[in-house]
DNA sequence: GCACAAAGTTAGGACATACTAAATTATTTT
DNA sequence: AAAATAATTTAGTATGTCCTAACTTTGTGC
């Protein structure tokens, strides 16, 4: 497990609003943690208008949250990935404590869980954390932060990626789309499950799959929603 | 038991905002419903200046959640009235899941619940009612709207209003100064207490109580945010 | 290396919410 | 009923977040 540790440099910092979190969010995911996130990117994820992500990012610098260069994109300053770490752990503590405290789907934690992020202390979601056991992954298996910052940047691989023959463990799958997920878990493909890749049709056609007894076949717009951690077939081959 | 029902019209409403909330919050509670508030106490309750609250009633008139006329205070509309208790079941719910199932002590609860109040979906705080029961009241004794926007409505006596010799049960504290919460936890005034008024000194002075076996006295301020039911004492005499 | 496309920014404006200061209306006192 | 006081509103302004339209910069293909 690599993990990434950060300064907790103890910013005396007035609360965030809402739409601070989510740009601080989708920057973060965008570039992984530390890398660069173009305008474009930023507005599309959030469905703005690029020229609204321009003013923002101005002022989120002016902040000290963000370096940006015109023209250039941005990426996060060490608080700046701070203060998404906490937005992503809270949004992911709520959704595990949604689904194994309150019975909610999977599909339906994500849009709850993207409101209550704003207005949880950090107090509730950490006693959200404690009392379903502090998990390492929400429902969707995305590793949760810890308090101190530190996240699991481990980089699977999708399941479009991988090679005929190789198995794997599912380790991750999107999020945001409540129908994706429905169809995923009709299928059985959740995390935690085994999977070994059995054919693949050429130009972008399908990927059969097996996991467990069950035998099925799905796009490649989909697989890449899937991440894998790949493990030794029975031939020992690795994907 | 008095039930107040209302008519469930079914506004097409887009979600309200979360100021939008706090106002039609503010003015149920000065008006007990159906009465009239008046700028001032809404601009006082809600920490704004009066000329705010002007601006605000203004446009929540235009909306058909307030009638309201210039210089004469505002009263909710049916729809309005409605909206206000969806945000009060949602807050008292929120309070009485926060204390019940994650462990928060009374004074903490306001608080969270009232920045959570406006994120929570209707569906997670109906989960939360069932999860810990469907209660009735909140961990300070408010009533606790029903889906279909009924309330209890009783007015209890408060602690200050009650004669020598009267016994009564505590119903209900106010709930938003937690330092004044924790006090009263101390004395064991906290709803379902069968409490007796021994005394009272005259001009404002201290009230004497006595809680099963424990004496003591408190000021009229305090007393009046105490409220209760009164029952019959050993004389048979009522409050 | 120039022209065009893509990406990004600035300009100007809208809306919700808040403020202070000044004006107005309502109420109370005398 | 006039004057004084209290309550409320209007006027003008600020901030945060968003928009569209027009402009500028960057990068690509020849």
């Amino acid at each position: 497990m690599s993990a990434a540790r950060a300064q907790a440099k103890v910013s005396g910092a007035e609360p965030l609003t809402a739409p601070v979190e989510d740009y601080l969010k989708a920057i973060y995911t965008i570039g992984k943690g530390t890398g660069p996130a173009a305008t474009n990117e930023i507005a599309q994820r959030l469905a703005l208008a690029p020229a609204s992500v321009s003013g923002m990012v101005r002022r989120l610098a002016d902040q000290g949250l963000l370096a940006y260069e015109r023209y250039r994109g941005v990426r996060l300053t060490e608080s700046g990935r701070l203060a998404a770490l906490r937005t992503l752990r809270r949004h992911r503590v709520i959704e595990a404590y949604l689904a194994k405290a309150l019975g909610y789907a999977w599909d339906r934690v994500h849009e709850e869980a993207e409101r209550l992020e704003h207005a949880a202390s950090d107090e509730l979601v950490d006693r959200m954390a404690a009392t379903i056991g502090e998990p390492h992954v929400d429902p969707h298996g995305a590793p949760i932060p810890t308090k101190d910052g530190s996240v699991d940047e481990t980089e699977y691989r999708s399941l479009a990626d991988l090679d005929v023959g190789v198995s794997g463990m599912i380790v991750r799958v999107a999020d945001e789309d409540p129908e994706m997920l429905r169809y995923l878990a009709e299928l059985s493909v959740v995390p935690g499950k085994r999977i070994t890749v059995k054919s693949r049709a050429p130009y972008g056609g399908p990927i059969s799959l097996s996991i467990g007894r069950h035998e099925m076949s799905i796009g490649p717009a989909l697989a890449a929603h899937v991440l894998i951690s790949p493990v030794a077939d029975r031939a020992g081959k690795r994907g």
